[in-house]
DNA sequence: AGGGCCGATACCTCTCGGGTATCGATCGCA
DNA sequence: TGCGATCGATACCCGAGAGGTATCGGCCCT
């Protein structure tokens, strides 16, 4: 099997119609139909039932679609990673690290400060990625190394370690009158009227349709909730950061979160090696 | 990138020498050398440094040997399973697992003993593969679930679930002296005279040099061990099978060895699905 | 200095990937 | 029920490119 014909199939069982499938690659229907039919007679293995009017999934095709993607983003890895290999011996950075933006960032400055002092330290690069972009980074080779949270983000396919756990706090507005319990639940946090919580981009990058502000990023979620126009459930070291129009009260029904520190499976980058022993020693 | 060209990457990179990698591939020698250096163009990179006498691995060439060997096994993992969903279809087995050829088989009868009488079980294939096979044959596809063994098996890549850790014992001809020991050290068992440890194939199929007879199986070993020309340090429940010629003796400071159940991150079978959560509660 | 090894180059062939035109089946609709 | 629209399959054509053979040119060994 070639990549070529990977994606051609990929392409049309996302779409389910050879017409928009052969538009979206760029290329006209008759040849991306005979590539498809190509690709079953080897394989041996119907992948698509078609009526004239339509296209369905049979299941060695849903079988083959995961198996595809998971290819081509390994290829894809591999493109990235070897050209990055090529240019870190010119002199470029030597790992990249993908973290949620803005969070644990005094964690992120220990860990890199620690790091940087080992004797045999490379450079590294940190990527502020959106939330939940993490896992797609790291998987598809733009970063060698990522800091995860669990139970948020999905570990499956990466080597981690566990860095640490902690509480979750309910950010509020300052003044806002649960600001001043030692303690909340989730119920009392949720339909709180005039403060929704904020709705996050889907791994597709659109928003969920519903109630309450956009953010995708930490410094927006801060802003919104120094304004009084949302709360939002967090880690306690994603805190109000020194601001004085925020208050965090923790929430003691909430999942607790773990940090990880995740690398793709057959890394033998040094970088990523220290990066990982730094993180597991701190 | 194609998976051709891939193919032909890993060739002359494990040949280091056009002429054989060609040989190997079933082609001439002249459209490989093209499209090395094709792939080298497309990607912006050195990837071999030639000499008219001489073929070295660049740094990205060594970072592409790696994820080309991921791509492809990926790449044959997707083939096999589309074929085998194809074939389930049809009342063919549901779900592959992997084993080590006599390792823990009353534990394994008990699993599929337990997974069987499951409202929703599927059919069980079980492979018993080779010492370290395991996680080829889960990464290729060959099996959809295995269970592994640390400290000595690789999990990276895979999702896994601890089973239960047991302590290592030593495995001696009845009638040796130390058989009649409650306990003996590491140390004890080197080294002894006329009962060396038996060596085991490498990765590739090849045993290493040295003392020692050559076993690929635990029948052979506990052939060799009651013959009195070996002894080895296994699980405890690798044990004797209740063979009369064998003793078994714990190991105190070897490490002790965790049984998991692993499997290919991505999967989605409900099969798998079923055994593991039928393992993890037993 | 010369022979042999090995990768690169030149040049040819022919497969096969991709395009256009068109067919045939099916569904919606009047 | 018949007509047009939609959509995948088929027929046929063309050109890129994958693969072959012959040969070159640099390098080591003797």
């Amino acid at each position: 099997m070639e990549t070529r014909e990977l994606r051609y199939f990929v392409a049309v069982a996302e779409e389910l119609h050879f017409g928009r499938a052969a538009e979206r690659l760029g290329m006209a229907q008759p040849p991306l139909s005979r590539a498809i039919r190509q690709l079953e007679r080897r394989l041996g293995v119907e992948l698509l039932e078609r009526t004239s009017r339509t296209v369905a999934m049979t299941a060695a095709g849903e079988t083959l679609l995961d198996e595809a993607r998971a290819v081509l983003d390994a290829v894809e890895a591999a493109e990235r990673r070897t050209r990055r290999a090529a240019h870190t011996t010119t002199g470029q950075p030597g790992v990249v690290l993908a973290t949620k933006a803005g969070a644990s960032t005094e964690f992120l400055a220990k860990l890199l400060a620690a790091y940087a002092a080992e004797p045999d330290a490379v450079p590294v690069e940190v990527i502020l990625s959106g939330i939940g972009e993490q896992t797609r980074v790291l998987r598809d080779g733009r970063a060698d190394v990522a800091l995860l949270h669990l139970p948020f983000d999905d570990t499956a396919g990466f080597d981690t370690e566990e860095l640490r756990t902690e509480r979750q706090v309910v950010l509020l507005p300052a003044g806002h009158p649960l600001g001043a319990r030692s303690h909340v639940l989730t119920a009392d946090v949720t339909d709180l009227p005039g403060l929704p919580l904020p709705r996050w981009p889907e791994a597709d990058g659109t928003y969920r349709d519903g109630p309450g502000p956009q953010a995708d990023n930490h410094a927006q979620l801060l802003q919104l909730i120094g304004l009084g126009r949302a709360c939002a459930i967090v880690p306690e070291s994603g805190g109000t950061s020194g601001r004085g129009d925020v208050v965090a009260v923790p929430v003691l029904d909430a999942p607790s979160v773990t940090t990880v520190i995740a690398w793709p499976p057959h890394s033998r980058s040094r970088g990523v090696a220290g990066l990982v022993r730094t993180a597991t020693s701190l």
